[in-house]
DNA sequence: GCTTGACCTTACCCCAGTGGGAAGCTTTAT
DNA sequence: ATAAAGCTTCCCACTGGGGTAAGGTCAAGC
């Protein structure tokens, strides 16, 4: 099988099939004599793995612990599911993040007559000193505020 | 001011300032004699607006339409209101992707027992051949799928 | 045999956003 | 005067790809 079945076959573009390869997610596939790759049922599998696992969420690095959790034949289960469990609340973590993004957009915008006048309270939120700014506009020398961003 | 101090009275790094600059999401700042960025009161303002727009997950992109809108003051506040409805229905369709992760996990991981045996349905779930890869290729040569690595 | 076109190869550049760091100049403080 | 802190530009890295170009290979048709 050439990268271009494969890929059609996993659903992982042959651009990444060669990505995953270089990063040394996947193992490098075997060559033919004219330097082509080359993959079999079992390769596909693991393309498909990596595609499932990256629709879950899971980043690359994970990606590649969930893979060799799989070829583990002797992995504890409980390692698995609390790798599950740690991605899960990542996941959790995020959408978190954006429901607040997510509530104050829709305060402001429930705020905001949405007419042809020009005062907008979306656009006075954004410039007001909000949130994370504290008060460091007050003191106007504040010299040694050790905050790293 | 200097980009440190601009930089602590924004909450943006000096290396974000000079690179939003680079990119033109804002004017660029005065420089004295020797080549030192000078920032004054409304320059730290437009980095608060920056950054607080960018918390609420405003690519940088849009984040520059933002502006605009913000410096244009004959603006119609229907129009800030749309794009910041547009911004939230994008927000919420990720929120929905990231939800449908998290609710697989969850049924993975509770099908999963945890303990010591190497059994495991996570695992088996993303090594099966799920959703998007249709049946295609489930007639085709899916019998010796012996993937002893 | 030869051409054509599809497919493969490597090797770049690009994107968003940031972090890190080097090398060198300026300003400030001691 | 000297050292430290701060500034400058420039380059590299990261994730997870998209694109594109120059060239090699393969299988088909004529």
């Amino acid at each position: 099988m050439n990268i271009g079945e494969a890929a059609q076959a996993s659903g992982v573009s042959a651009k990444m099939v060669r990505y995953y390869e270089r990063i040394g997610l996947i193992r490098p596939a075997t060559r033919t004599e004219s330097g082509y790759r080359v993959y079999n049922d079992e390769d596909v599998h693991t393309l498909r793995f990596v595609r499932r696992s990256r629709g879950l969420g899971f980043s690359i690095e994970e990606t590649a612990e969930l893979l060799a959790l799989w070829r583990d034949r002797g992995r504890a289960s409980a390692d698995v599911k609390s790798f599950a469990l740690k991605h899960l609340k990542d996941l959790e973590a995020k959408i978190e993040s954006l429901q607040s993004m997510c509530r104050t957009l829709r305060h402001l915008a429930s705020n905001c007559h949405g007419d042809g006048r020009p005062d907008c309270p979306i656009l006075d939120d954004i410039a007001a000193f909000g949130p994370g700014d504290k008060e460091a506009k007050r003191t106007k020398s504040m010299t040694n505020c050790n905050h790293s961003h």
